[in-house]
RNA sequence: GCCGAUAUAGCUCAGUCUGGUAGAGCAGCUGAUUUGUAAUCAGCUGGUCGGCGGUUCGAAUCCGUCUAUCGGCUCCA
């Protein structure tokens, strides 16, 4: 017999040799039936693997995001089988499945090529194979056998790929006629497939390096029910009604300039309110949680980002140094705001009594992002940061995450995201050169995030290599309405920083000591939020964020002076508007307004002046009927 | 930065393949209308067809180049 846990801490007995399929089947005949992989041990298997030692288990059906990788990467062997069987002598590369979806990367037999044209044919071959019901069939092959099979079939790119590999953990599974190297796991049959939908095809360098061959990656999507492809593309539809960029245009937001620049956004009236009050709304936050607001120039001396270091990691990437008439004199555009805090630490000797010293700064960098990088707000070269540094000792790094993750929590709930995942970003364990700073520190910085993490309430995942170059972090990311993922702000200790501009503050001991820096960005950028907020919102946003709250609505003109009044005792409550006074029908003003996603519209005529009130619309739900001023007033306090 | 595509009125788009100097709807302006819950009617204005260069008797249309945008890739302090 052996022990097998569960997720919930739960130990059973199984006999030895039983299958994750087995285990399920204990538990309910329905479990039985869905399960489509297991993580045993921390590895993800075949849901038909013999488990022979004690071991801990976690089930994954299509609910949840490991099941759906393995279903996803089951149908891109699907694919693949497809595409052999319609283009003979194609070659394959990678094929995985990624958060959404799958994709392969193949090279297309000499002269074909594959376009969205042929997606159709595609598709209905692979559901022509699904519907054979073929299982997948795992099989350990040695080094040797591996290679002569790929080499015989000429897939170069497998036979490559089998170089790196070691003898004796090579498997391959088969489905149907089509064999792959793969290291699994697989769902237990091509019949669960029963939607397929290819998105996008594209070029992609074989193993991501521009110096290699370009392979044609076909991207898509699959389903256990046809009814979720139709929904996951009404899903899309909506997305694309959403997109930041046509809703920024339509709503008057903000605008970019051929002129100007590539990636330089500019607020226009209605999108700088926006801006302007969610930082308004931070900074009053961040006061009362004890950080100080500071100012700081747009540029500064080439020799700062030499001592950060920036300039030897980014300078050649960067905004170029600007000359000034003076011989030698080299400013950079500031890609940071960091070293402007850091220097502003030593305006005079400190003491460990006033640290945690918090320096808060809306500090705009500039950072010169690829062409190809550039997207709407959400990538841009010329960016807020909501940026504060927190200078403290050793000792207070831990309390000061945990207020930092409070800020975040708090903040994102109040515009309206309630699922936020912290992910715990630390180094690339293969590639330590990328990082600078002494490996000492490095454990410190990764132990304390981790040490706090245990203590929030906040769902948490760990990404090995997603850490920055000069320190750990931990990265805020939201789910939105349309259950897309988005990075936010991060948190990020720093012990290199401090190092590499002296700091230090007057222990206790009277003795001096070197600070810890920790960096924090609760939305990351204003514009990179801004734009998930409308995406999110759909333009629709909250009531105290809204550049206009109402508009009133004059029947006729005979109704825009009184309107006016009404005007002006909304704004003695702070509740700010317009009068659509055109010489317009009412349903053409309902129409324009309600496109404008007013939250409010107030229609006055001959009733609503009369009994001294307004007709009440609300944005989406249509006509809410007569009420006085008075009562209108007291409903928006309400809905605040 | 790389691969591929696109750029025509404020917006959305037709015209480009097959060269003969532009068209629609909406927006805007003017007038009529004075409106009761998602588009009132009529008239008018508006474009060196992204920039520069080339081919040609003639270029929105063909070629080159630059800029910007879109979809991927790589990248993201």
């Amino acid at each position: 017999m052996i022990n097998i846990k569960f997720p919930d801490g739960n130990v059973r007995q199984f006999a030895a040799g039983s299958t994750a399929m087995d285990i399920a089947a204990s538990i309910s005949e329905g479990l039985a039936r869905n399960v489509l992989s297991a993580t045993v041990n921390g590895t993800l298997t075949d849901r038909n693997l013999p488990i022979t030692q004690d071991a801990t288990i976690a089930l994954h059906t299509w609910r949840d995001q490991q099941g759906k990788e393995t279903f996803w990467h089951s149908t891109a062997h699907l694919m693949a089988e497809a595409l052999e069987a319609l283009y003979p002598g194609i070659k394959f590369g990678y094929g995985p499945a990624g958060e959404n979806g799958f994709f392969y990367d193949v090279e297309p037999p000499e002269g074909q090529a594959i376009s969205s044209d042929d997606f159709p044919k595609i598709e209905q071959k692979m559901l022509e194979l699904a519907r054979e019901k073929n299982d997948y069939v795992r099989q350990e092959v040695s080094k040797a056998d591996a290679l002569a099979y790929f080499t015989e079939k000429g897939d170069e790119y497998k036979v490559e790929l089998l170089q790196d590999l070691e003898d004796g953990t090579i498997t391959f599974y088969t489905q149907g006629g089509f064999t792959d190297l793969c290291r699994g796991p697989h769902i237990p049959n091509t019949g669960a497939i029963k939607a397929v939908k290819l998105m996008k095809v594209g070029g992609a360098f074989w193993r991501g390096n521009e110096e290699n061959k370009q392979l044609t990656r076909i991207s898509g999507i699959s389903f256990p029910k046809a009814k979720e492809l139709k929904e996951y593309l009404e899903m899309l539809e909506e997305a694309k009604k959403r997109d930041h960029r046509k809703l920024g245009k339509e709503l008057e937001l903000f605008m970019f300039s051929e002129k100007v620049g590539a990636g330089l956004p500019m607020w226009l009236p209605k999108g700088h309110q926006l801006r302007q009050r969610l930082a308004n709304y931070l900074e009053k936050k961040q006061e009362a949680a004890g950080y100080q607001q500071v100012t700081t120039p747009h540029i500064g001396k080439k020799d700062l980002y030499v001592t950060s270091g920036h300039w030897a990691k980014y300078g050649e990437d960067s905004f170029q140094p600007i000359k000034t008439p003076r011989e030698g004199e080299e400013f950079m555009l500031k890609p940071m705001n960091c070293p402007h805090h850091c220097e502003m630490y030593k305006f005079r000797p400190r003491s460990y009594r006033e640290l945690p010293l918090r320096l808060a700064e809306f500090g705009t960098v500039y950072r010169y992002e690829q062409t190809g990088e550039l997207h709407g707000l959400s990538r841009v070269r010329g960016f807020t940061q909501d940026d504060a540094h927190i200078f403290c000792t050793p000792e207070q790094v831990k309390g000061e995450f945990l207020a930092v993750v409070d800020i975040v929590q708090e903040v994102l709930g109040m515009i309206g995201f309630d699922d936020v995942t912290a992910q715990i970003s630390l180094r690339d364990p293969e590639t330590p050169d990328k990082y600078i700073g002494k490996e000492e520190n490095w454990q410190i910085a990764e132990q304390s995030i981790i040490d706090a993490c245990k203590e929030i309430d906040m769902k948490t995942v760990t990404a090995y290599g997603e850490a920055a170059f000069y320190g750990p972090k931990l990265d805020f990311m939201v789910r939105d309405a349309l259950g897309r993922s988005w990075q936010l702000g991060t948190v990020q200790v720093d012990y290199n920083l401090p190092e590499r501009f002296e700091l230090e503050y007057i222990g206790p001991d009277n003795e001096p000591h070197r600070p810890v820096m920790i960096h924090r960005a609760p939305f990351g950028s204003m514009e990179r939020f801004t734009s998930i907020l409308i995406e999110h919102t759909a333009g629709k946003f909250p009531l105290w964020l809204a550049p206009e709250q109402y508009v009133l609505l004059p029947i006729s003109e005979k109704f825009n002076d009184y309107c006016e009044e009404l005007k002006t005792k909304l704004a003695a409550q702070d509740i700010r508007g317009l009068v659509d006074d055109r010489n317009e029908t009412i349903g053409r003003k309902i129409r324009d307004n309600e496109l404008k996603r007013i939250p409010f519209l107030l229609i006055v005529g001959e009733k609503e002046m009369e009994a001294g009130g307004v007709a009440l619309r609300i944005q989406g739900e249509g006509d809410k009927g007569t009420m006085s001023l008075d009562n209108f007033i007291s409903f928006f306090q309400e809905q605040l």
